[in-house]
DNA sequence: TGCTCGGTTGTTGTGTACAACACCACGGCG
DNA sequence: CGCCGTGGTGTTGTACACAACAACCGAGCA
């Protein structure tokens, strides 16, 4: 996955190549649910884990509260954030807009390395829907939507939806329990075949109007369980 | 304005109160053009101004930076982003779309307080085609961006909105020289009071659309600005 | 004259000690 | 027995000194 903001600074110093490290591990962490939603990090064993002080952690830290997966409160700590049923739905709403545009706005035919790329992904939705592993499928799934974002070069678009992705993708995962994770590897790897199906013939439109009703059904789904 | 997230934390601590009260003034000084894209901002002269060692303002420039407004390089100093031209067409292709779901995703009807707002921010323009003036032109558009934006329930969309604004409408207001101002401001009160006429009837997908016309012909004119 | 190199100055980045704050448990008191 | 206050403990917030770094300038040299 890329940073939110500049990913390829060339000739990166090393504080800035540090930062990155330190944020997208943390990223990855809540994303992955390694730190699940309510708990509570400290500083300073996250400095000395990662051999730093406070100081540059905190910057880190602060990016991550701005990106809404964190909040810190004085004299308590930093708590990963969660997401109520009711935000979910208005970012799943917006998620369906955003699906349908990335086909509209600046689409760009993928090259043959990008369907090479898709080609495995779908491959690895085999193996996963054959060996069903919670940690495996939230890899798979950060690793396809990144791969789709490559499809618009409009960026702040592609910031956006970043953005409202790892903000709520990890919330799904939780709210997924066991029991219903192969039905779910089964429906996501269905849906990489039907956009798979799209991107080949270079019709990125249906491949968003696709992502969008897979965005639907899967939070159809999603709130029948939380009944 | 707001904050991105979380502007109304009741029981602020007197901390997080300081913060957000550093962060809206220096948000607020580079969208005004206080601080011209290119500005290179001193931490220390920062901190003595407002009676701050620079840790806590650190915080506050590293929130600013994450939005996409600032930019710290290591030994050089803390510089006020520039956005090009094919980056501003990005986010105004984007923007467009984004008032036409603002009309569409959870509207809510304006109640009698907001309607009122409308009419002031209506009035005030006229007062402004009447005495031109880039700043008061400035401050009235973000008003009346944030009052737009209080028609939609749908919170993500309001901040994402909210961001792109932020981050484009300082470069609009820079591109746009003394001479084409009285036409712009016109073209401004035209445009509230179209929106106006939409909203008093409640209908809130229609001024959606204008706003997304509006918008769309404010870029068009400012390529020809720019050529 | 033109180029290179080193010092100087100003900036952001980092480490550390301390202050402010919230939670909790324990003891005193009604 | 129940309640309130008070100190202990752990956390984030702040201040400050110093390190790392980049740009600039001027002296020295070819």
């Amino acid at each position: 996955m890329s940073m939110v903001r500049e990913p390829d600074e060339r000739k990166a110093s090393a504080a800035r190549a540090r930062f990155d490290r330190l944020y997208a591990t943390l990223r990855d962490r809540i994303c992955l649910l390694e730190y699940p939603p309510g708990t509570r990090l400290s500083e300073e064993a996250l400095a000395e884990e990662f051999g730093v002080s406070r100081t540059p952690l905190r910057r880190v830290l602060g990016w991550l509260e701005s990106q809404g997966l964190l909040k810190s409160v004085h004299g308590v700590g930093t708590i990963v954030t969660d997401v109520d049923i009711e935000e979910l739905t208005q970012v799943y709403q917006l998620r369906m807009e955003l699906a349908e545009l990335l086909g509209k706005l600046s689409p760009i035919m993928p090259d043959a390395k990008t369907l090479a790329q898709f080609h495995d992904i779908h491959k690895r939705s085999f193996d996963l829907v054959a060996h069903p592993d919670a940690r495996t499928f939230a890899r798979l799934n950060m690793d396809f939507f990144q791969l789709h974002l490559s499809l618009t070069g409009n960026e702040p678009l592609r910031e956006i939806s970043e953005r409202l992705y790892i903000q709520t993708s990890r919330i799904w995962l939780k709210l997924t329990s066991a029991k219903e994770l192969p039905e779910e590897i089964a429906y996501f790897s269905r849906e990489i075949a039907d956009i798979l199906a799209a991107v080949e013939i270079g019709d990125l439109e249906a491949a968003g109007f696709i992502r969008r009703s897979h965005i639907s059904m899967s939070f159809t789904r999603l709130k029948k369980l939380s009944k």
